[in-house]
DNA sequence: TTACATACGTAGATCATCGACATATGGTGG
DNA sequence: CCACCATATGTCGATGATCTACGTATGTAA
């Protein structure tokens, strides 16, 4: 019970803090955002989109169609944005707790 | 190819900062260290200390028999260290990427 | 015409974690 | 005396997010 949010799934809703964006942008955004560090597999992403509709942390706001195929826009839910910022103290907290001893870089 | 290290690994590795723990003590250690968020279940904490010897990141430094049961106390190596540490830069990285929008606690 | 970027999606496998169980001792409360 | 909890180590089956690899389609650059 001490499950969390993965990395993947974080920075897929970081990559939407600024702006609503369809699922292949994510994968760039987040790559972007990371220093190129997380590369989303389409495997988690679109697995990861339904999922996190399904929760309530973001939602369809745009359906474009491009080529005959539904091109949907996503953007963070107020729940999502609560979630994410929890979970981005968390995050700080822990790291806190390892980064006071040395201060020295890996 | 994102995968890192989950939450109880970390405290896990976290709890050792210290000093060598016995398996059980890490349970508490890491619970103390996480405010009471982080009870790491003994399915998963056996099978991390498994992995996590053979990955080369803790190591056993002390073997005590009590009741006829051996207790071995394990102690993070240098690599466990630095990988450590470079995991918490990264989640400060990534928490600073979330918080320094809305400076707003969640 | 081959290959890569864009773009959506599915399917099977992997693997850390979880919940439940098993076992044993020592202490505390009813 | 007996139930329960803390201490302590460990196994086993299930869950679930992620990964690799595949499939489809268009536009464009070499």
């Amino acid at each position: 019970m001490t499950q969390r949010m993965r990395e993947p799934t974080y920075f897929l809703l970081t990559a939407l803090l600024d702006e609503p964006l369809h699922g292949y942008a994510i994968i760039g955004r987040a790559a972007e955002l990371s220093g190129g560090r997380v590369r989303l597999a389409t495997g988690t992403l679109y697995a990861a989109l339904d999922r996190l509709t399904a929760e309530g942390f973001i939602e369809v706001v745009r359906t474009e169609i491009v080529n005959g195929r539904a091109r949907r826009y996503y953007a963070l839910t107020r729940d999502g944005g609560t979630a994410l910022r929890a979970e981005a103290q968390i995050m700080a907290g822990a790291a806190r707790l390892v980064l006071r001893f040395a201060g020295g870089v890996a």
